[in-house]
DNA sequence: TGTAGCATGTAAGCCGTTACATGATTGA
DNA sequence: TCAATCATGTAACGGCTTACATGCTACA
């Protein structure tokens, strides 16, 4: 794949779980890489364009193969804005709570339907099993913090004044 | 609170939505604070030590109930690393999927215990309510973690050879 | 002929980490 | 008296971002 590709592929599928890099990161690391020797890279293109089409090489495989049956994994990491801004909720009113759930519920649907056009791209395609479960991982992800999200906004006090205190 | 008790208190309860900050993060980031005005910091300790404890200002109250309510909330960010071992699953054997994912699930049920352990420290204390709903929230994602990997183990292929191919 | 998409990079900077470095206080 | 905990910082570096910069190809 050309690194604009190894971008594009990013974006469908591994921004759900991880990060989409910037398309700058993708190239530095693609050379990194090249250096290292874990992938190939050659020049292609009719009429000699100077696309660099890259591919994963023996020892890349290896490493890589290491690396996932090997190595412990993390546990995930998560940056969760909306939570952050909920848990100093009482610095300001519950109605500005409220309404910033709502919001998130609206955009967290989005996602959902983003990612099931994924999963439904995948679905019968023998090769393409494991990401299939890990979009059903991610499908339930979403369905769960909708459903949690939904709770806690009715668990919110019913509009009066402003804040409280907290410490 | 001292920088000190600051990375505490982030360790008890921030590092399950956020990240739990290194102490010289805490440090450097305090300062700026100070500097920005946001914060305001006294000398304190009997028999004059140098210990600095901070205090936020009015000025620092009024920009995070302005980030709070104001400011778009970003998607959450994940970062899972067993989810981005299992997408490439293919490249090695489905029994060493199986085994991670029943790592995961007894790392994942430790840090519910830890979590359930600071959700009954909030209970009953109406000035942290808004930390205990974002416990539950932390809760109740933990608790759909643990599922749906559950389920993903059993629909994994039976232990046969070794790998298939990926692309 | 112009614009959207394909394609590749460099530079500066932010957020966060680990490693390094220091010192006071409490209590076994 | 020694170790754990409280307490504060600096330096180097990693991963990732935004801004900047360039040029080809397909097609409306």
């Amino acid at each position: 794949m050309t690194g604009y590709e190894v971008k594009q592929r990013a974006d469908r599928t591994l921004r759900f779980y991880w990060v989409a890099p910037a398309m700058s990161q993708v190239y530095s690391e693609l050379a990194r890489l090249a250096d290292a020797g874990l992938v190939t890279a050659s020049l292609v293109g009719p009429g000699g364009r100077r696309d660099r089409r890259y591919r994963i090489s023996p020892d890349g495989l290896a490493r890589l193969r290491e690396w996932q049956t090997t190595s412990e994994p993390e546990f995930p990491i998560l940056k969760h804005p909306v939570a952050l801004r909920l848990l100093m909720g009482s610095i300001s009113s519950p109605d500005a709570a409220r309404a910033m759930l709502t919001d998130y519920r609206r955009t967290l649907a989005e996602r959902r339907a983003e990612l099931s056009a994924v999963r439904e791209s995948l679905a019968d395609r023998p090769e393409f099993a494991y990401p299939a479960l890990v979009a059903d991982w991610g499908l339930a992800y979403y369905a769960s913090e909708d459903a949690i999200v939904a709770e806690l906004s009715e668990r919110l006090p019913a509009a009066d004044g402003s804040g409280a205190s907290d410490s």
